[in-house]
DNA sequence: CGTTTCGTTCAAATTGTTTTGAACGTTCTG
DNA sequence: CAGAACGTTCAAAACAATTTGAACGAAACG
């Protein structure tokens, strides 16, 4: 394999490992990920721990957090007892699940906070002073904006659904 | 003002501390923005790093982070010498926005490593030996799934681009 | 069996990020 | 003009996240 072909493989997994921390995943992850995308074959851990030059106990857990992900899956090869791995290949259905995923967490978190705080509202509005009265209105218009947001992105997550999206599968 | 409702703000303001870790923003950047989001009136650098307990170069630095992303603004108060600041409600437009601005950065990044190795994969295509000829279909293939997942991102984020998105403004 | 090959775990080390606070320049104020 | 009130800066400190590697257990091997 000529050189500029690796140098072109090792400079796409390097740059994936920047572009990862852009959103939330560490270096290892987007670029264990980044090498499986490229390969033509599955990889054993050692395989994974050689070309990237990081340690055996890295890239196990690392990859495990990808499983969880439905990002990389377990293979079976034949004749060896290792481990092998392969990418999925469908980026997005993998972005928007984590997505999805990510928003119903903190967003189970963030509505209950908001219910409590509409529950206080709601009593304190009854015998307020004029000036309170006036927070909490405030609050409470903020407090729907948020909620409006919720539901719109919610919305729209599912309407980008990798099943339902454009033209099938990538 | 009653001590509830002052333990929902803090509540709240804790929440987004959080919740914006969850992506791509540090804890006083995201505590910032929430506390101007519930406030009323606009509020100077102290009386930010007095509620939330943290130094004047932290709000300093921080709060001109939130003002780069059009998601604070200065205002003025008359008889006072203080910068005073007040959110921008539009949470979505200004999520969208960032959303837009980094995807384009990291893209046009990538993009331009993607050009590299579509040139060099032609040029070896040309007289590579049939093994190698499979991988440089498997990265041609590769590539261009990651090309079309830009194309199809970009337009979502027009779609949804605030303007026009649905219902006017929150 | 005893040995080797694997994957996993986790405490310690490394590396990266955020926060602090003292020092500073500028503008206002009396 | 001297002093106070502001916002900014940045090196050092505190804190958080990631990575390593040695230790371990389980399974395969001979």
């Amino acid at each position: 394999m000529e050189q500029k072909i690796m140098d072109f493989v090792d400079t796409f997994i390097e740059g994936a490992g920047e572009m990862g921390s852009g959103l939330g995943l560490n270096r290892s992850v987007a670029q264990l990920y980044a090498l499986l995308y490229l390969s033509n074959t599955p990889l054993s851990l050692d395989d994974m721990a050689n070309h990237l030059k990081i340690s055996k106990g890295n890239v196990s857990m690392n990859i495990r957090i990808l499983e969880s992900w439905n990002a990389v899956r377990k293979v079976w090869v034949k004749g060896s007892r290792k481990d092998y791995y392969e990418a999925d290949l469908d980026i997005l259905k993998i972005i928007v699940t984590r997505l999805k995923e990510g928003l119903n967490r903190r967003m189970s978190q963030a509505l209950s906070l908001l219910q409590n705080a509409e529950q206080t509202i709601a009593e304190n509005n009854q015998n307020g002073n004029t000036k309170d009265k006036e927070q909490f209105k405030v609050f409470q218009e903020r407090i729907d904006r948020i909620k409006k947001i919720h539901s719109m992105t919610t919305a729209l997550l599912t309407t980008i659904s990798p099943e339902k999206f454009l033209m099938g599968n990538l």
